[in-house]
DNA sequence: TGAAAAGATTGATCTACCTCAATTGATGTG
DNA sequence: CACATCAATTGAGGTAGATCAATCTTTTCA
């Protein structure tokens, strides 16, 4: 096993809880180190895989910011989701064996690349991988009827307030602070995210920053309050 | 195999194209019958499951209407999805051994159980079947792209259209009218799942009626005007 | 069968968010 | 380093859809 071997692998990765399933005896482990053949390098802006591109694999995040967003024919366009690193991305190609939605690098990435054919055939002799696999598919089922819950019945203070818990909740879990974040994205894409205008979304934080529940510098965001911001979400209309 | 075995075997059963994998030998439809052990019957208005019940085995609908709905601390609620014969629901359950969306039966409905231990267990020996699941979680995932499309950047207009078209389409496939159909939801639900109020589904099926795109009466819709309603989704405000 | 409940329609009014527009601040580039 | 581009903020005014309310229709069940 030469450096480059080693350096690939998933059983030494620091991100191996965050998208590997646990527990593996070592011999499933060195099973699992076959999964990621490749990495890749995903400079900000380029796409990782676009809509009616052929499905092969799934990536998993190692370094990096991805957005994936949808388009209709007539141009418009929304985002389903952002991506950090230790997640995985590439599921919306299973069904049809063709990307249905864009990814792209909202900051210089690092890739893992999962061939799909491997990820199926390892899965039928790792029960653990197999179990891991569906419960990521399903964790983004469960991660998206959130999504159509805030889409369907929040106001734009709720969106936003449960947008950027979600964020630094996931932040944290990779070790970062609870109450300091960079936003990668812009106010558009939030928007696009939240069902919101641009325009709106600032308002929003403007109006969070007055009443001293964050502290906003451009995409720089401190929560000063996170009860509140708690509060703003569970709250209905009769804060 | 006695009768009663026989009627509940997948392999002889009318809806095996909507549920099962196509193209499997012999060998391997027989092991797919041992998947659904029994079948249940569930009347309008019951659970098939509700948030929080420990998940234990997917469903696939054998006759009758489901809604699947997501609700908040704070008691708003959203539908998530509608059922038909031949979907299959649960999926949420498999990320952490619990459902966290309710299905509630709109009509009569016999659902067919599948344990999804026994899922797993056949996935590991047929890879059809394997591949059947994941193509399964995937179409799910795509699918609540194009809700969060509908949610986020859609009027109302057009997410009602995209709504009926996505309906008929859906009946259609089994074999039922491509222009009546008859809905199995109050208006009330379908502005729950569309993000509106039932106030505006109300007077939105109006004006399309008052158009001459389709005629109402109360659950009935007559889809007169088919391209119509094609238009309406895919232009924007610049109709 | 008939009363009550649930569902649907329609109207009038209100409001949260959108749209349009101008300004400022950041970022990248020849 | 200056200029062009992109991103963000803020204001003024407009509108799609929400809210409140009354009426009508259908379903349910005692």
């Amino acid at each position: 096993m030469n450096i480059e071997a080693i350096k690939i692998a998933c059983s030494t990765c620091n991100l191996r809880e965050l998208c590997m399933p646990m527990g593996l005896s070592n011999d499933d482990l060195d099973r699992i180190d076959e999964l990621v053949t490749i990495r890749r390098r995903i400079k900000r802006g380029e796409f990782l895989y676009q809509n009616g591109d052929p499905f092969s694999s799934l990536y998993a995040i190692r370094t990096g910011f991805f957005k994936t967003c949808v388009t209709t024919e007539d141009g418009r366009d929304q985002v389903t989701g952002f991506q950090m690193a230790g997640e995985i991305t590439g599921l919306d190609g299973i069904v049809s064996d063709f990307h249905s939605c864009d990814s792209v690098a909202l900051e210089d990435a690092e890739i893992c690349v999962m061939p799909f054919d491997k990820i199926e055939y390892l899965s039928r002799e790792v029960k653990a991988l197999q179990h891991h696999v569906h419960r990521i598919m399903s964790k983004e089922i469960v991660r998206e009827h959130g999504v159509m819950l805030l889409l369907g019945s929040m106001r734009a203070e709720e969106r936003l307030a449960a947008f950027l818990l979600n964020l630094v909740k996931r932040l944290h879990a990779r070790g970062f602070s609870r109450s300091e974040l960079v936003l990668r994205m812009t106010r558009e894409e939030i928007g696009s995210y939240l069902g919101l205008k641009l325009e709106t979304v600032s308002r929003t934080f403007s109006k969070f920053a007055d009443d001293g529940v964050i502290a906003v510098k451009q995409r720089n965001i401190q929560i000063l309050d996170p009860d509140a911001l708690n509060l703003i979400v569970n709250s209905q209309s009769c804060a």
